[in-house]
DNA sequence: TCCACTCC
DNA sequence: GGAGTGGAC
């Protein structure tokens, strides 16, 4: 998913706290596809209510933002519109391996394999309609405000912090820096605690912040050189050249100062690559969306988890008072918030 | 208070 | 992922 140009990157691994007062711009699919993958039971079959539907995605949301606002992170969700026609291979591969990930997790249930049901059960994760619905109304219940993106959600986020009205771009993904963010921040989780793939061993995580004006200057290129480093190694709207990963980009990049030369260099070719270039250059954004944090409504949250979700009571309702004392009197960031 | 482990 | 629990110290 996205582009594998993070061992490029410099990363600042900083405390939670020093987020403290931040506008975080979270790249809704990107999280509420790494919660649909990881809050799942022991045999891998992610949660559910009553009647069938999937919840992972709420509680992760529910405590992973109630936590993050205590810290006086301000959070606002941008979820992806339309995606680019150049998306197409890449969405259709997704479902063929989300497919085909569905019918081994149903083998290996059979066979007994637990921990391999639970790989596939992982990618067999799909943000639906539905799930991004459902997070909406949870998140106006909870007071965080969402914005709707034109196309990528990702290219939206960078495009507010572009603005000024967030601070960072919170995704695990490395394209917004692609589309301009000039801060990112990854692993935007407070246990800090992460499960390695197909181990089942936990490392401590910490969030870490990456600055796109560093690390330019650092690589000792600019955006758009970035952004043909990318399209070297591959994103989402093309294949990225054979034999060709990010080290070796970056020198070939540097060394014949355009994608076109590079190109030729290596008797490859990139379709449509004018047009990728400025996708990222010129993403479809927009302008309208205000941001405003409300107080909890912590009837509507108990009603929309409990009631409609079987949710547990009493665990929903202490998460709300943790919410509501947020925005409560007594509360130094009061102005902040409102 | 710190874990491992379970439940959601 | 994160909360809750219970045993170990």
């Amino acid at each position: 998913m996205g582009t594998d140009i993070g061992e490029l990157l410099k990363k600042q691994q900083v405390e939670i706290s020093e987020l403290s007062h931040k506008v975080v711009a979270v790249d809704a699919y990107n999280t509420l596809y790494q919660f649909l993958s990881i809050i799942r039971q022991r045999d891998g079959t992610p949660l559910k209510d009553s009647r069938g539907n999937i919840t992972s995605h709420l509680s992760g949301i529910l405590y992973r933002m109630t936590s993050l606002m205590e810290e006086g992170i301000k959070p606002v969700f941008v979820f992806d519109g339309k995606p680019s026609h150049l998306k197409a291979r890449t969405i259709e591969k997704r479902t063929a391996d989300r497919e085909k990930a569905t019918i081994k997790w149903e083998e290996a249930k059979s066979k007994g394999l637990a921990e391999e049901a639970y790989m596939y059960a992982q990618a067999s994760s799909r943000v639906t309609h539905e799930i991004v619905e459902d997070s909406r109304k949870l998140l106006v219940a909870m007071g965080i405000p969402w914005v709707d993106a034109p196309s990528e959600g990702e290219s939206q986020a960078a495009h507010m912090v572009k603005r000024g009205d967030a601070n960072y771009v919170a995704s695990q993904d490395y394209d917004s820096l692609l589309f301009g963010a000039s801060f990112v921040v990854r692993n935007l989780t407070i246990t800090g605690k992460r499960k390695l793939p197909k181990k089942n061993i936990f490392v401590d995580v910490k969030p870490e912040i990456m600055e796109l004006g560093e690390n330019l200057a650092e690589l000792e290129i600019d955006q758009s050189q970035l952004i043909e480093i990318a399209l070297c190694v591959g994103t989402d709207y093309n294949r990225g050249l054979e034999k060709i990963g990010p080290k070796k980009a970056l020198k070939l990049i540097k060394e014949h100062r355009s994608i076109e030369k590079v190109l030729q260099a290596v008797g490859q070719n990139i379709e449509d690559l004018q047009e990728i270039k400025d996708l990222f250059l010129n993403p479809s954004v927009t302008d309208n969306y205000t941001l405003k944090w409300k107080k909890p409504d912590t009837d509507a949250i108990v009603e929309f988890l409990c009631q409609g979700h079987d949710f547990s009571k009493e665990r929903v309702i202490k998460a709300c008072e943790r919410l509501e004392k947020i925005s409560g009197p007594g509360q130094r960031t009061l102005d902040q918030w409102f």
